[in-house]
RNA sequence: GCGGUCAUAGCUCAGUUGGUUAGAGCACAAGAUUGUGAUUCUUGGGGUCGCGGGUUCGAAUCCCGUUGACCGCCCCA
């Protein structure tokens, strides 16, 4: 193959692609829009600087960075969070509450590409500020579960697992590890469904074996599966942390379930998510086949903000890649086929006809309608099987017998049927049947 | 960053122990068909066999390197 090929995980989007990537996006804007977010947009390159406050210098491993021109260090954006807290940040003082965004951007990350996970990709994030309280966690589950539900999604496709970083912290406070213990059992937790009981080798090189008493709980709460279970486990602390942890979880519960979505929901406390930023409820969603990398992921990150030198701004966000949504959409044949298919398809007889059909096709796109014709004279059999193939619903017949009688054959290309109107009524009839 | 599998037309693939000018189906284009589309038939364009080197009289085929894709590990904001 001559030539050059795109980069490694790099992907073109030919029109076939580009249409599926427009429909996502179509979903994922309807759905936010509906939900009351504000579309916002932000540079694709940001210092480097920024993401390692934010995430620590390792990060750097995982970036498109260079240093540029004028010798900044810059990096590709890999996420969206940083350069939100960022925006919000800058005019906090002026946004009414609660501030409610959303986006649909490119990102980049320099790592091996795999099924699912590309080294440019495209994210929705949705974030909401200044909202403590678990009202803002019911309305990103709903808008997440929205996001996917749109497409025709069911609650037998995916699902949303919902955890907490918080009450693990206070459930193992209240089991009597210290902090560093905690971080170290959360890390455990995160890998344990992979690793099985390998997970916890880091925890006995850094802390000594655990109590087999201790491991027991922990493992017991990694299977709660239920509110109820969640309460059952929790009775016998008296903890004011833990108790007012649960009363958000009734909450969140309570409020997603009344939306009628308590289908899409599972609690599941082996959510912890990898990097430690996150400070209440976490949530992931799946498919539910398991086949596929997580479909989006988000949580609560209540000190980034000020972390990045900005006021103290309470936060939750999520985000959805378009990978793996594609795959899912892909699998469950919920793709559609013609999404920018023109509704009118022009059928020209010669070269008088094609002068005579070249005013009323600038008149109907004028009018807005989508509408094709062939570039050279065809025979009529040719130009209907184009027609046909294009997806149209209708052709506009201009031969020579019309013409001359002032009208045009209007088809219809599903049923085969024909009628003729006045030429000078076609814009009006096609507006009206197509209503536009 | 590490390991495994693979790479032939736009797509899916065939190609014998190394042997003449590398094939098929689909797709695309033209014609049969100058006023009616999903059929059929005919014809055509399109390949430096991923790229580079080596072995050989001769390489799509064997060897080495390299690039990319897929799968797994690390990571997953």
């Amino acid at each position: 193959m001559a030539g050059f090929q795109s980069l490694p995980g790099f992907r073109d989007f030919y029109p076939e692609d580009f249409s599926r990537r427009q429909h996502i996006f179509r979903g994922w804007r309807t759905a936010a829009t509906s939900f009351g977010f504000q579309e916002y947009d932000a540079p694709v390159l940001e210092p480097l600087e920024l993401y390692k406050t934010k995430s620590g210098d390792e990060i750097e491993a995982q970036l498109f960075s260079f240093t540029d021109k004028g010798g900044r260090e810059v990096s590709l954006r890999p996420e969206m969070t940083p350069t939100v807290c960022r925006m919000v940040g800058e005019k906090a003082g002026a946004l009414k509450r609660p501030i409610k965004w959303f986006s649909i951007a490119e990102f980049y990350r320099y790592e091996r590409a795999q099924k699912g996970r590309l080294r440019a990709f495209h994210q929705f994030n949705a974030d909401i500020f200044g909202e403590a309280g678990p009202e803002a966690e019911i309305e990103l589950i709903a808008l997440l579960i929205q996001c996917l539900a749109g497409f025709g999604l069911t609650k037998d496709d995916f699902y949303v697992r919902l955890s907490d970083r918080d009450l693990w912290f206070f459930y193992l406070e209240a089991l009597g590890f210290n902090d560093a213990q905690a971080r170290s059992v959360l890390t455990a937790i995160d890998r344990y469904e992979k690793a099985g009981d390998d997970a916890f080798k880091v925890y006995t090189e850094a802390h000594g074996v655990m109590d087999a008493d201790k491991k027991d709980r922990v493992l017991a709460f990694l299977r709660i599966k239920s509110l109820a279970e969640l309460e059952a486990a929790l009775a016998a602390f008296n903890s004011e942390k833990l108790t007012a942890r649960l009363a958000d979880w009734r909450k969140v519960i309570a409020g997603v379930s009344a939306m009628g979505l308590a289908d899409f929901i599972a609690v599941d406390l082996s959510v912890v998510r990898g990097l430690a930023y996150y400070t209440g409820f976490v949530f992931e969603a799946f498919d539910r086949k398991g086949d596929l990398r997580a479909l989006a992921g988000g949580g609560r990150y209540n000190d980034l903000v000020r972390k990045l030198g900005y006021a103290d701004l309470p936060a939750v966000g999520f985000a959805i890649g378009d990978v793996t949504t594609g795959l899912l959409i892909e699998q469950r044949g919920l793709a559609p086929a013609h999404s920018t298919a023109p509704q009118v398809y022009v059928v020209i007889g010669g070269a008088a006809e094609r002068t005579a059909a070249f005013g009323d096709i600038q008149a109907l796109r004028a009018a807005g309608l989508r509408v094709e014709y062939p570039f050279k004279d065809l025979a009529f059999g040719k130009q209907f099987k184009a027609a046909s193939d294009s997806g149209a619903k209708v052709a506009l017949i201009y031969g020579g017998d019309e013409v001359a009688k002032g009208v045009v054959k209007l088809r219809d290309l599903a049923d085969r049927s024909e009628r003729e109107i006045p030429r000078d009524q076609a814009v009006a009839t096609m507006r009206d049947l197509l209503r536009c």
